[in-house]
DNA sequence: TGTAGGTATGAATCCGACT
DNA sequence: AAGTCGGATTCATACCTAC
């Protein structure tokens, strides 16, 4: 398969993620950053196999997005297949590498199990703070503001704790709210959020992201002077993409910014 | 059991958290509020073993704190010992009361386990971040900067929506920093963090806290016009409560800030 | 370019009506 | 019928438009 490079640091491979993992040779990246389907919306099986937009967005909602595949599991079998696909992950991550998993507050307990039964390490959580706008407010109800990174590491670092070459610590919550102009998908994330987190891997270190959606994390690599392989599923949003990544890389100026 | 009135809006058992719930009566109390030994301290049952001020205090800490017992479970053991105490909290709990447990990042799957093992509705996740003094940092890391409120009710509120009596919506994300001179215990909760947490609870309305510690939930009670019911095993920190509910009940200022 | 005011939005949740 | 469907609800914030 297409590695990314120096002059090319962004790889987009169309297709279904377990598929396109078993391909990908051992060790090849430096860390997993990922938000899979969460299949949190809806309790009986008509609802989970409703179409996304229905699932989440309000009703007079103006925007569309396109739909997005494989939201439609029931517990078992959404664990069952996060095992899967997050040991294949792991084989494919180099050792002391890093997961990054997004869940909602209703799948965290699942996330966690997934992780752990996938052969990661389970480190830590880091809640991100979307802030007060982000949901419709009920009478006796706590806000639903926040939703989870779940992360670990591939096995331990095994360097001396004097001369560890890894950056951080890093901020264990985030406040970053939603821009409605940097969602290119229903369950977009926000550049910005996205920018913080490749920073877990070196500068030119690999990124692997087998549910890409509308491509921040490529994008946000790209900015931060990291490279990325994405998977998409959806032809739609492998074309989102790559436009999105075309002018990021064109964004000279972003580079700049760029710290390990 | 002696229960709180609008004079003596605080009462504090000393005993066994599962002995004197046991004599608790039905729905005589709005919410739980509380924060349980969290037995996560470390992973072997040696570890486990050892006195508390060695699992939490790092080396050179200065401040000393009185041990605190009922945190040397092993992680089957603990949950089935919180379904225990949870179940008797929502038979003393009225219907659509509420149920607000911390925790820390590694037992929250186990505390929304345990807070549908007692029998409520989990209903979400408030996490409290303490911001950056929290932990001293390692390279490699996301800070271990946050804990975490698990919330649920005891079934639905079953009053129309258009009418609900309810408060709320609350904020889904606490920002409130340690301050050390308002910590009385080791595990101690600022006090402006719990005033926010008691507001689920009308005016008036009793709070139960079955693991007391310092006593800052029946402080943050008393400051905002709520009751409490305090359970506490250690006798010393049963002395230390009634000192700062003294206090704070003599401070009548306070009352004038609170509000539903 | 700046401020003010109107509008669109949300990885939801509820209840009542229906099959 | 330990089911399914659909409409109403909520408000802080971001964004847009007008002046």
């Amino acid at each position: 398969m297409e590695m990314p490079t120096a002059e090319n640091p962004v790889v987009v491979h169309n297709g279904d993620c377990l598929d396109l993992l078993r391909r990908l040779p051992d060790g090849c990246v430096d860390a997993v950053i990922t938000d899979p389907p969460y299949s949190s919306g809806g309790f009986t099986r008509s609802d989970k196999a409703a179409p996304v937009a229905e699932k989440y967005q309000q009703n007079g909602t103006e925007r569309q997005y396109a739909g997005f595949s494989g939201d439609n599991r029931d517990s078992r079998s959404w664990s069952y297949w996060c095992c899967l696909w997050l040991s294949e992950c792991q084989r494919i991550a180099k050792p002391g590498g890093y997961c990054l998993l997004f869940t909602d507050w209703r799948q965290l307990p699942a996330t966690t199990d997934a992780i752990q039964g996938g052969g990661w390490i389970w480190r830590g959580l880091v809640p991100w703070d979307k802030g007060l706008a982000a949901r419709a407010p009920h009478k006796g109800y706590f806000r639903h503001q926040c939703e989870y990174v779940v992360w670990g590491t591939n096995g331990a670092c095994d360097v001396p704790p004097n001369d560890d070459p890894r950056g951080g610590p890093w901020a264990g919550c985030f406040q970053v709210p939603v821009v409605q102009s940097d969602k290119h998908h229903l369950t977009g994330k926000p550049t910005e959020l996205m920018r913080q987190l490749v920073k877990v891997v070196p500068l030119g270190g690999v990124v692997l992201d087998p549910f890409a959606g509308s491509g921040t994390t490529g994008a946000a690599a790209v900015i931060e002077g990291r490279r990325a392989i994405l998977i998409e599923k959806e032809p739609v949003y492998v074309d989102v993409t790559r436009r999105r990544i075309a002018k990021a890389s064109g964004a000279g100026s972003l580079f700049a910014g760029a710290t390990n």
